[in-house]
DNA sequence: TTGAAAGCGCTACCAT
DNA sequence: ATGGTAGCGCTTTCAA
């Protein structure tokens, strides 16, 4: 028996009878024999993808992001074709050094990024290169057609919000956006400020980089008379914030304040009260995340000869997830004098 | 210039002099050229370890804890002689068969477990494959030589909250335990138990997986007449749930009921009042992680050629690391009577 | 349907 | 100190 039927056999081409190929699996199975990962990459080019972390806030309530998003990327991608590692970094700058480095040493066929930064490092690395790329949370403008993105629906998210809370009477509504840094904080309040134009009502918002700044954003906004009645924050770490410093200040909620976290986690109803929030599908994120991976490494011209089968031509293009209901707890109410 | 000379360049051996090495160097940075991993690999084994991921509780609050460990173990590894990858799977079993089938591809060096169970069917897969491995969190019997342990200092950690409670004069103190399916609570519990010895004082454990059993255990417990002054709990989330279910029997916390999460968190001071932790060195244990990764690959027999200096010799033993000085905040008081 | 053989890009041994 | 070269274990082309 050649190397050649074996080889064939396992890789589900036809030329084999049926009972040699048989045969080839069976003794595989006894022998527990797989093929070497090393030697296929040679042949036919890495067949793994890799999502580098940003870590540098260890800790972080929602640190956990990126296993989750793996967690849903795996249910469409299957283990056969293509496995997605995560790796660590503790900075951007940091990250895109690895890519750039396991690019070169063709360890992966693509990458995918998330939490992405106001100019980030890790693009403008991926950028030099002609890596398929699927970038979670923001849409680059002018991005190489290696790419692909996959955000969420922040204007149904922030619409259904906006309703929530013009309807309970709010009309003086500010965010605190968790950091200036990141893209997507900055896109969702735009997105809340543009759902809560139909009411009339103009956002404000407060920038505030970390706990201390955020607090020192947050005090004389809410000692001020005419201190908003509703404050949406970016995630549940800020929202935890606003609910101390509005409890400091004699401030009850939800009767003088009303809190919503942008990003609804565990985190949200160990609160007291718990808190309204938007909710924050992460597990369909990772579904989509993985047919975008599929789809990038689809792009003809950027084939690293990654196991797709090139008859199912081009995938569909990566896209927008829903987002589900506005998730209310006990934060909100409708304001005092109403 | 022969390949040979660049080989020798690129590892560091002798043989090469200065001035074609800074040429060799000179050039493949020119160039952009990085060895290949794949071929590499087939020549001299896997240089890469995986962190397998049993994520079956998506947005845990402490779910980021193997990100917080890799970044750890990335400042005692130094990614040029070894990376760490960390992979997802929904189940103990699906773990096991990915290290299994990764070890057979030879596509990892060596494996690193985190959050035990009881019956781990990942220790179980290991033991059939001839595979170097860290267990993290956990110590287990008649382990083979290739294997390496990182656990806590538990002993200090629950001697400290022990004195610290009984010192208090708290004298009914019960633990709830999150899981009795993961192997360190038990470890933990049986720790506290140790430490409240000397006071005299009995620990009552209460067993309750998941939010809900955990609160059903809760609430006979702390409806009794001779209901605990204090509760410790293994884990933030379930430190959480009992600041709910206090709340809800009018019970005041600290006044009526102290509170101590086993586990800090961010989410330990969001909740109201904040909690008084046991801390919980994730990274030092990561540090811990990857010195214990290289003692493993040291063991001569495992070696699958991973770049480990052999001259080094055996690694130090890997270890038990400590825990620093508990965390005291606001959940914690003397009992009412006292 | 099967077999033979040429690489893929390295590392390490043996010559020089 | 440097060059030549035999594999590592696959995939794939070409013959039989």
């Amino acid at each position: 028996m050649s190397t050649a039927v074996v080889s064939y056999t396992l890789n589900g081409r036809s030329g084999v009878s049926a009972t040699t190929r048989e045969r080839v699996l069976r003794v595989a199975d006894e022998l527990g024999w797989r093929p070497a990962t090393a030697a296929r990459s040679l042949r036919s080019g890495p067949a793994a993808a890799a999502l580098v972390v940003v870590h540098d806030q260890p800790f972080g309530t929602r640190a956990a992001f990126p296993l989750d998003l793996v967690s849903g990327a795996l249910q469409t991608l299957g283990p056969d074709t293509l496995t997605l590692a995560v790796h660590v970094a503790e900075s951007p700058t940091g990250a895109a050094q690895l890519m750039d480095r396991w690019w070169t040493e063709r360890r992966y066929a693509a990458f995918v990024v998330t939490g992405v930064r106001v100019d980030d490092a890790r693009l403008a690395a991926l950028r030099t290169l002609p890596a398929p790329a699927v970038v979670v949370g923001a849409v680059v403008d002018g991005a190489p057609a290696t790419w692909q993105h996959v955000v969420l629906d922040d204007g149904d998210a922030f619409a259904q919000l906006g309703a929530f809370l013009a309807e309970l009477g709010h009309r003086r509504i500010a965010m605190v956006a968790g950091s200036e840094r990141l893209v997507a904080p900055v896109r969702r309040s735009a997105a809340l400020a543009a759902a809560l134009v139909p009411y009339g009502i103009e956002l404000r918002t407060v920038a505030g980089d970390g706990p201390e700044r955020a607090a020192a954003a947050l005090r004389p906004l809410l000692s001020a008379s005419d201190r908003p009645t509703a404050i949406v924050t970016d995630d549940d770490a800020t929202a935890g914030l606003v609910l101390d410093v509005a409890r400091r200040l004699g401030l009850g909620v939800p009767w003088d304040l009303s809190v919503v976290a942008g990003t609804d986690s565990p985190a949200c109803y160990l609160t007291t009260p718990s808190l309204t929030a938007v909710p924050y599908p992460v597990e369909e994120l990772g579904r989509a995340t993985g047919r975008a991976l599929r789809a990038a490494l689809g792009t003809a011209a950027s084939r690293r000869a990654v196991g797709v089968d090139p008859t199912e031509g081009e995938a569909p293009p990566s896209g927008t997830v829903p987002v589900g209901r506005l998730v209310v707890r006990g934060s909100t109410a409708p304001p005092a004098g109403n």
